[in-house]
DNA sequence: CATCACGTTCAGTATTGACTAAACGTTCTA
DNA sequence: TAGAACGTTTAGTCAATACTGAACGTGATG
């Protein structure tokens, strides 16, 4: 299985994630549980990518904690395995949501500290306020949208 | 003006950019033109910021390249003034939806990898495709919508 | 023409962040 | 109960990144 077509989507899949924030392994990670046909272990992963099992254990976990990942278990086995999880994009994208949200209370925040009184600046927060409630709130109905259709 | 409302905005915005992958300085720039009446210089902004000239300079036009900000001229004065740019956020939302197609792009490259045969592989990446073709489309409409209003 | 005012570039430095190897704790097994 | 199998944690290392100070280039100005 690791055919070139492969290793390119991981390690694109690095680096898209890599500009995203997150670290390149991570991304590698991720991109590696894409194509995996069944949960992968701790060890396999370690194998597969050529990092030590602390980063992957690092990665995996995080990885877990974003919503990405699952872990699952395996009968008659005590290794821990890990597979994407369901809605895994649709938790990316409500995690942005979040990110919008905030951009909007920073901006509440910036119309305090320019007091009442018209001015550009004021200007500018308003238009920064509205835009990010009006995305968030539109990015949240897409994402209902989407699990009307798709769930 | 640089009560301390002020400074906290300036230094969120810091701390909200750094968290989209860029400079805290990067960021708390930005924050200090969003509050700014009127376009400030290199050395207002040095000024305001504590930091120095030549990060300053970068950071400028870094901004400027991505579109968040416009370099001003003033009758009389050969300096350069900054100030945000008309559409900034949009802008910056609009290089969100470039991305969202590459990761369209990427899950079609993935799609190659894994072959035709049915899989789980194949059918997370399939719902990957779909998300992010859908998410891109919408979105790109979201904007239109909000120019259409604001614009 | 010499100097000044600006902005940019560059070499060096400090800080941040992620990875590794090794130690550790826990749970199973012979 | 000793030892093996796992996953996690931690201390240390390495690389990437952003900032600083200084040098530089370019126009303007006296």
């Amino acid at each position: 299985m690791p055919n070139p077509e492969t290793r390119q989507f991981i390690e694109r899949m690095g680096l898209a994630i890599e500009r995203m924030g997150l670290s390149r392994t991570f991304g590698r990670l991720f991109g590696l549980l894409m194509l995996a046909d069944r949960p992968l272990s701790l060890d396999e992963m370690v194998e597969r990518l050529d990092v030590s099992k602390a980063s992957v254990s690092t990665n995996a976990r995080a990885c877990e904690e974003l919503g990405l990942a699952r872990r699952v278990g395996v009968r008659g086995d005590r290794k821990d395995y890990y597979e994407i999880a369901p809605r895994a994009f649709e938790q990316v994208t409500a995690k942005r949501v979040v990110a919008i949200h905030s951009m909007a209370g920073l901006a509440a925040e910036g119309l305090v500290a320019v007091g009442d009184d018209p001015s550009p600046a004021r200007d500018r927060l308003t238009e920064m306020l509205d835009f990010y409630l009006f995305m968030g709130e539109q990015i949240e109905e897409l994402l209902e949208r989407w699990r009307e259709v798709k769930g």
